[in-house]
DNA sequence: GTTATCCTTACGGTTTACCACAAAGACAAT
DNA sequence: ATTGTCTTTGTGGTAAACCGTAAGGATAAC
């Protein structure tokens, strides 16, 4: 079983349940930490010891106070730590539920697993743990099918790209120039519009804003 | 000092937190409940006892799952106790620190403090709970100045009811419609055009889809 | 009563969104 | 090359959003 544990949340409270999860397993080594910086120099000077980390359970959504930090974001220190030392495991352990940040921290940060804070959340961050010490992932039954293939309905990153740019304001006159200027195809006013229409008939939406907010809650963008 | 308290919060891990303060307080006689429904039979049930609670620490936001819930977040649950029993203390202790969700639950609801949960959540829970057994308030630094009274640049309820018709897919011409017919003033089209318009500028949004879009990742809707 | 101010409502004009349809291009199979 | 199908683009018309302006109403101060 992992033997040095760091753990980083910024709710310290919260941490007294995750200790008493790892001391039913055993593990007795464990730090924790209230800031993304602070776990970032704690596992670089770990390793620098030669006595590094072998888990890093963290949250992803920090409150921001006076301290300026490097790494506002537990999503930053995961993208951060897993490109410098992809041998350390990490395990995201937060309270967000939407399924492209779930997706986003397993595909590209290529995090091991993805706990959701919960009534069941200890329970199942002790699953995580046993799993991801066997070189496995593991997600929150809530956010697996997020990485299931079946959940693409034939929409698309080009689609999910209008509703974006949708959503940052632009207009979609706007957006068909944005698709020019990238040359990304296609491009026209009458395509955007053709696009959006399919999309909206397909998330039974009223207009271009019911989409934006249906589709925001499904956390696709 | 209180002697007999109720929990009420979805997260187990949390409560191990506040566990430790109101122990700290010398306050043993405590109960925890995942969910705001168990509360309110358990306070009820305690006051038919002869044994009632004299304090409730409750969260705010509970994930909803396959039960269902008459009190589905911990507002409704303040409410309705604050109704039937203004003689029971409580305390809300959430990530939440929307100024206006705290104006609403401090003056309308009359809840006794509000406490952010953060990095020193625990140590201004402790204060809250000291103030409120003393017939006082209390506010998370962060949120004090929710009760100050130059808070009228602050957006309101009309405000965030409109953006949500907006981000139901109602046009504003239907919104204008919804409001005559639920009998709220103003309700013109220009009406509703003028306080959406003023709400973009406020929020530098481009067009009511931006407004919604920001508006949703700002957490208000 | 007058004045000033704020809010609500109404109206016209411009821009954008929405929708149906048609033309032009891309592609594969024969 | 031709056919059929699908995608992309263009056009025109209606609805809705956007924006300025102004009339009407309530309120408070004087």
């Amino acid at each position: 079983m992992f033997t040095k544990v760091l753990i980083s949340d910024d709710l310290g409270s919260i941490n007294q349940g995750v200790l008493s999860v790892l001391d039913n397993l055993g593990i007795n080594n464990v730090q924790q930490v209230q800031y993304c910086d602070d776990a970032y120099l704690k596992i670089k000077r770990a390793i620098l010891d030669e006595a590094p980390y072998d888990l890093l359970i963290t949250d992803l959504s920090f409150k921001a106070d006076h301290r300026e930090q490097k790494y506002p974001s537990g999503e930053d220190l995961i993208r951060a730590l897993k490109q410098e030392h992809p041998e350390l495991k990490i395990i995201a352990y937060s309270v967000e539920d939407r399924l492209q940040k779930v997706r986003l921290l397993m595909n590209t940060y290529h995090t091991d697993a993805y706990v959701c804070k919960g009534r069941h959340g200890l329970v199942e961050l002790e699953k995580a743990i046993q799993l991801v010490y066997d070189n496995k992932n593991y997600l929150s039954p809530q956010v697996a099918q997020a990485i299931s293939h079946k959940t693409d309905l034939e929409i698309n990153d080009y689609d999910i790209e209008l509703v974006k740019l949708l959503s940052n304001g632009l207009s979609q006159e706007d957006i068909s120039i944005h698709l020019k200027d990238n040359n990304i195809s296609p491009s026209s006013l009458s395509s955007v519009e053709k696009r959006l229409n399919k999309l909206r008939i397909q998330f039974k939406a009223n207009n271009a804003i019911h989409l934006v907010a249906i589709v925001k809650d499904l956390g696709l963008i």
